[in-house]
DNA sequence: TAAATTTGACCCAG
DNA sequence: CTGGGTCAAATTTA
């Protein structure tokens, strides 16, 4: 058996005991404050258990980089790549901005441009990783401020980081991610979704988490926390996910309070099947039934 | 003064 | 031709 199956595991057997410490605190008096730490370990657990599974398929991924023509370094403009379109992998999140009006993802980045897009109210700006040149670092991203709520920017990560400058981020950056009117969600569900660069959903590959109705900030919410992985030929050297995934996906309930907070940018889940199975047992796992505010 | 940002021009796919 | 991604000179910031 392969190292990550056993922590896969692992993980979920530890879940199984602390779902079970849950229900005997539901049985018993017991304070809110334990069943929240408890719910939030046993989602860290099985976003762990996901993650893993993920892994050995997103890891070659991970190999393929953006590569740049090199006849064409002469040339003032480069060649549009065209070669990689589908095969690059693009990761879209919803983040919130930090007090500094940055989003600490953990690395550096240099805007390079800002366009103005069509249909959107708001301008897109483009970030390469500030490494590109020193450690041909191809990573990108793109940073535009949701039209339906100014306090969201959506993020689009293209490419990987190849720099080895990753940094925890200092403080908490919050990423929620958003209901969006395209067809990656399918009412209340929550699809993990692969889109190739032309935003074409493909397969499943990206967490992405809808939250209905953004503007009323009511009907379902979900919040999920993780730091900044570290993967060593191919081990998982930390605990991935630190942090809270709430949800409320009972049709009966609404007016939850929405936060979402991540600590750090993507991650990639590379099964569909996988994935919503997981967060379809998260539906029998939480029943909340009634509004629930983290504090 | 080096690094980062801004911004208009350029390029290419559709 | 248009929209979106990139470049690089000019400007700002630390």
């Amino acid at each position: 058996m392969m190292m990550e199956e056993k922590l896969v595991i692992n993980e979920l057997e530890l879940g199984k005991e602390l779902a079970n410490r849950l229900m005997n605190n539901l049985k018993h008096t017991s304070s809110v404050d334990s069943n929240k730490t408890l719910i939030s370990d046993i989602l860290r657990i099985y976003q762990n258990a996901i993650f893993m599974l993920s892994f050995n398929q997103d890891k070659n991924i991970l190999k393929r980089s953006l590569e740049i023509d090199g006849k064409d370094s002469k040339n003032v403009f480069k060649k549009r790549k065209v070669s990689e379109k589908n095969t690059e992998k693009v990761k879209v999140f919803v983040a919130t901005e930090q007090e500094n009006g940055s989003i600490d993802d953990g690395h550096c980045w240099r805007k390079y441009g800002q366009k103005e897009i069509h249909g959107s109210k708001n301008p897109r700006a483009y970030y390469r990783c500030t490494h590109r040149f020193t450690q041909d670092c191809l990573a990108v991203k793109q940073v535009q401020k949701s039209d339906t709520d100014p306090s969201l920017f959506e993020v689009k990560y293209l490419g990987n980081h190849t720099c080895n400058n990753i940094t925890s981020p200092k403080t908490t950056t919050n990423f929620s991610v958003s209901l969006t009117n395209t067809n990656i969600f399918e009412g209340n569900r929550v699809h993990v979704t692969e889109q190739s660069e032309d935003m074409k959903p493909t397969k499943s590959e990206e967490v992405m988490i809808s939250l209905e109705d953004l503007e009323n900030k009511k009907n379902i919410f979900r919040t999920f926390s993780f730091s900044n992985h570290e993967i060593e030929n191919g081990v998982w050297k930390s605990n991935l996910f630190l942090g809270n995934f709430v949800e409320d996906l009972s049709p009966a309930t609404s007016g939850s309070a929405i936060t979402s907070e991540v600590l750090s940018a993507p991650a990639a889940v590379e099964n569909s099947e996988t994935a919503d199975s997981y967060f379809s047992s998260l539906d029998n796992i939480i029943d909340f039934g009634q509004d629930w505010l983290w504090s």
